[in-house]
DNA sequence: CAGTCAGAGTTCCCTAAGGGAACCCCAAGG
DNA sequence: CCTTGGGGTTCCCTTAGGGAACTCTGACTG
């Protein structure tokens, strides 16, 4: 194998990526999650080779991260978020927290977010499932879970 | 250019995947966090060839991610993150929650993270910045910001 | 003080993956 | 029955990643 496979290390963060971590699959997930759905409107959305699209979408299919699926009586096809795949729009709203806040500039954030409990323009902070509190690199120490390697 | 360049999108998770983008970044980023800040320590804990962590190392320090200090009177060097890299540690514990949440299998996940604020294994769980309550894929609508394109 | 050693890269070759353009298939519609 | 448009395939070319060997430098070692 030439381009190294990350799914086999013990590592979640490896495995993420080997399901997302190659070039353009951040950025689909980001259009079929504003609504551009459709294999034509990617390719023109993102100016993607159609054929790096293809490869991409077919490997987020077969992770489950996105389905396909048709919408008319021709065949017609559009990739829409499974359960797996919304979940990733948590990191992707990350994502864009980290650049909106140091590669903007002064022009400040090309998109921002309105969330719908509270109605302001806000962003994606990184919370504590159990306590609610921050929860940043300094705040935990990593530990050997029961999947560590043997 | 072959590989296209996502820093020129007027879209933050598109310029934040040109700085931690490329293939074996995120798992750097990773590794110096958790204390592999070395050369030869990374090349081994990963498995990277030397040209790419090369070059990996130099793009994260050229784009303030990490920085390169001698850590001996010979030339020696260690690798450790900036403020800006530090931030980034928040996008890696939300990947590794959906990596665990979704792909660690009967095993459990291989890391475990304790948190100190409350003492407890945990996870990292995104929420509005803004009145706290939790932020997903269906709580948010995406609208143009000051630094939309034109 | 020549020889060795370890860390931190460079260099070189080979293969595979991305870019781009052209081509193909199929079902409707005119 | 010819065109149109969505959704891909195919082909060629270039570049990036893998892997192994090589280099450089300032200690230490006998």
């Amino acid at each position: 194998m030439q381009r190294t496979n990350f799914g086999g290390m013990a590592c979640s963060i490896a495995r993420t990526l080997d399901v997302i971590g190659e070039p353009w699959s951040p950025l689909i997930l980001r259009d079929v999650w504003v609504g551009f759905t459709r294999f034509e409107q990617l390719q023109a959305d993102l100016g993607i080779s159609r054929k790096v699209l293809t490869e991409r979408l077919n490997h987020l299919v077969e992770h489950d991260v996105l389905e396909r699926r048709p919408y008319d009586q021709r065949p017609r096809y559009e990739y829409v978020l499974t359960e797996r795949g919304t979940d990733l729009v948590d990191l992707l709203m990350v994502m864009a927290g980290w650049g909106d806040k140091w590669l903007a500039g002064e022009d400040g954030p090309p998109v921002v977010y309105r969330h719908h409990a509270c109605g302001e323009i806000s962003a994606a902070g990184v919370r504590c499932t159990h306590c609610g509190e921050p929860m940043h690199a300094r705040d935990v120490d990593p530990l050997p879970g029961p999947g560590a390697a043997a």
